[in-house]
DNA sequence: TTTTAAAAGCATCTTAGTTGCATTTATTTT
DNA sequence: AAAATAAATGCAACTAAGATGCTTTTAAAA
């Protein structure tokens, strides 16, 4: 998305058009894969506040324009929310994954999560299924390094 | 389970039986829903060392006597395994309903998650599948909150 | 009873995330 | 275009989960 669609995209959800904002839409959409806040902290650098992070990043959330995704270590991850959500309601209720060795996580937006019924009483929100593994980057990087260890040890 | 029983357990895992390990067994075992971390240090007080519990945790966790679910803050939660896991595999392939209101985490064990077929190169190991929503003691408590209300303004 | 390896305890550190407050700035109003 | 203002940023300090290194204790074996 070029700039001008971010700046109508904050206009959109009434939020000023900020460099910290523009900053961070700016990296997560470049991403297929979703961005550990550390992560982001670290490409941003001191161009912008630790804490004015945390709080750009929980307003996309609460406006529908980021989605959440917890690790496997607990961390925050976040990635850019389909057009179907909204301030209202999230619509990413797809599979994500989660390299335990890159710890990358993946979007799996093909990939819908199943209808599940509630035991009596129990009311169902959101709906999180995380598949913990081994991702194609680093699948195919663990077969050319087997490789080269069969070639040397024959 | 009875004091036997723990100290049976610990010694078919190799671990010896300390006063830490069989406190944490025994708090553990009454609960039918998870526990986190925090939770168990403040039930334990000076009984045992923060450090240790998070040892004695983790070396539960590898042999298989407990499981680990990571609640809506990222935060851990502890619940005793079923029979089927061991220190080579988990099988606690089920729910997890983590409440909004109270933050319990129940197991929800009669809940299989489906399967998934994974994306090409993709090696999908655990799968974790957590519903967030609000419990059957959270929504009676609500409907009665709601019911007196409707009373005191009728 | 002595030995010893494992586990507990203690101090200290790291890191994710929060809070309160002062300062700055994008936007609105005049 | 300048002044006003509400919103957002930046800064300092704090909290809480979890980890690490090292010493002391203890369960179990010799």
């Amino acid at each position: 998305m070029s700039i001008t669609g971010f700046e109508d995209m904050l206009e959109r959800h009434d939020l000023k058009k900020t460099r910290p904002r523009l900053s961070v839409l700016n990296i997560l959409s470049k991403r297929q894969a979703a961005t550990s806040q550390p992560d982001l902290e670290e490409v941003l650098g001191n161009e912008v506040d630790r804490v004015t992070l945390y709080r750009v990043l929980k307003t996309f959330e609460e406006k529908g324009i980021i989605h959440k995704i917890l690790d496997v270590n607990g961390t925050a991850n976040y990635a850019m929310c389909g057009p179907a959500c909204s301030e209202h309601s999230h619509y990413d209720e797809h599979v994500h994954f989660n390299c335990t060795v890159c710890f990358r996580v993946y979007c799996l937006d093909h990939l819908a999560i199943p209808k599940l019924s509630m035991p009596h009483g129990f009311e169902a929100g959101t709906v999180n299924l995380i598949v913990y593994g081994i991702c194609g980057d680093c699948s195919k990087k663990a077969a050319a390094y087997k490789a080269a260890e069969d070639k040397v040890s024959s």
